[in-house]
DNA sequence: CGTCCTCCTCGCCG
DNA sequence: ACGGCGAGGAGGA
């Protein structure tokens, strides 16, 4: 079973469970290629397969180079490694070069506090400090952005299950393969010109994508061909400590003063254009993607939980969920929760489906023989994307919420008692704004 | 700006 | 046993 590569080290980062909880944020919904084999955690991030586990203290990671260097495989470099990265041997990239770590750093946004945040959200709204605060190491993911977009494009109607899979087929066809482990291959995420092909929507129904196939198949004919080489980079948040150095073109964009900086509306106004990408859509890669911590995605789940919880849409009139609307629930959370207003939401409903870690995990392994209503409420965990299957029919519903008062505090009773904070604002905002 | 339909899949219901 | 229905996000009329 040892693959034929190099039996690579494990290292360590100190790194507390309150600060990451790599089960709770592994699968929680933001990202989709992580797999769970043997109690380790395993992904190809930029060319190489990382694997991870935790204990409390310290998260253990190691670093599988593929075997072959991908000669064709195009370079996946969104920090600035230019020409250092190019086909790089194992034992190069195993010794000092190896920038896994500052990978890590970045990829979990460890240059936040996340007690530090926690307690920034609690103070600010106390709902947020009732239900989330026993919810801790929940970390929003600076993926890249290329992927995220395809993943939440992918997110539409569905559910993390599919997702995964369709993601996982993505990977499998149409990305480099870096690495096996436990029989399973690894490959990584195709970049657009990859998936900008003639035959590409055609086969990605086939594969099952529905409708999406089109959406993919265009946004990266778009992203690839219609614009800029590195347009997608340029418009992540240049003060986002995580992203760390940002490439040139921030530099110029700082002596230039007519070139305006990538901002978070800008960024999703960009999104906006491409196949595919609604309003919930654009935040979420706004979000996860680009590093605009004040991206807030809602989809109709967050839009009732935001009814329920802070009195939100009291004089709305409309059925439907309009860009008007949904700009102005942003906007509540923004005010509420601050710069950091996307991830305080993910905390929340992460904390809001509660259950899971523990059950979950257990029983996911096989779905079959697994109460359906635990399995409801693991997809339902998925706290920006997708659907929330349980949401659907009343049956549904109460069997979720059962199951997941079960595993945690229940809490029907009194939420409209601390949930004032703005809500008169709110309504009235909601009711003025066109 | 709101409405309504389509896309697609899945799970629930009858 | 199977067909209808509806939920979910985006797009288009």
């Amino acid at each position: 079973m040892a693959a034929s590569q190099r039996i690579p080290e494990w290292r360590k980062l100190p790194l507390s469970l309150t600060e990451l909880c790599i089960d709770t944020t592994l699968r929680c919904g933001q990202s989709f290629r992580w797999r769970n084999i043997n109690d380790e955690w395993h992904c190809v991030l930029q060319g190489r397969l990382i694997s991870l586990k935790q204990d409390p203290s310290h998260l253990h990671y190691k670093v599988t180079w593929p075997s072959k260097p991908a000669a064709i495989a195009p370079l996946t470099p969104p920090l600035s490694l230019n020409s250092k990265c190019p086909t790089p041997t194992t034992k190069e990239m195993e010794s000092e070069n190896d920038d896994t770590a500052s990978l890590l750093h970045s990829y979990f946004a460890l240059s936040y506090s996340l007690a530090a945040l926690y307690k920034q959200w609690a103070a600010s709204d106390a709902n947020f400090a009732r239900r989330a605060l026993a919810f801790t190491g929940i970390r929003i993911l600076n993926q890249d952005a290329w992927e995220t977009l395809v993943a939440f494009i992918c997110s539409s109607n569905n559910n993390i299950s599919r997702i995964s899979q369709m993601v996982h087929k993505l990977c499998i066809h149409y990305g480099p393969y870096v690495g096996t482990v436990d029989g399973e291959a690894f490959h990584d995420f195709p970049q657009p010109e990859a998936l900008a092909g003639s035959q590409v929507e055609t086969h990605l129904r086939e594969l099952g994508f529905g409708y999406r196939a089109k959406y993919i198949a265009e946004t990266a004919r778009i992203v690839s061909a219609e614009r800029p080489a590195g347009w997608l980079l340029k418009l992540r948040n240049p003060r986002c400590p995580a992203l760390g150095v940002a490439p040139e073109q921030v530099k110029k964009e700082e002596s230039k003063d007519d070139i305006e900086p990538p901002s978070y509306r800008a960024a999703h106004e960009a999104l906006l254009q491409l196949a595919g990408v609604g309003p919930k859509v654009a935040d979420c890669v706004c979000l996860m993607g680009l590093g605009f911590g004040e991206a807030v995605p809602i989809d109709t789940h967050v839009w009732q939980i935001a009814q329920r919880d802070y009195n939100l849409g009291k004089g709305v009139k409309s059925k439907t969920f309009s860009k008007a609307l949904y700009d102005t629930v942003g906007d509540h959370f923004r005010k509420i929760w601050g710069q950091q207003a996307g991830w305080a939401q993910s905390v929340l409903f992460t904390a809001n489906l509660k259950s899971f870690a523990e059950q979950a995990s257990g029983l996911k392994t096989d779905r079959s023989d697994t109460d359906a209503a635990v399995v409801k409420v693991e997809e339902t965990q998925l706290i920006l994307t997708a659907s929330a299957p349980g949401a659907r029919t009343g049956k549904r519903k109460t069997v979720a919420t059962k199951v997941a008062a079960k595993h945690e505090l229940e809490d029907d009773s009194d939420q409209t008692t601390e949930t004032k904070i703005s809500t008169r604002r709110t309504s009235k905002r909601i009711k003025v704004k066109p």
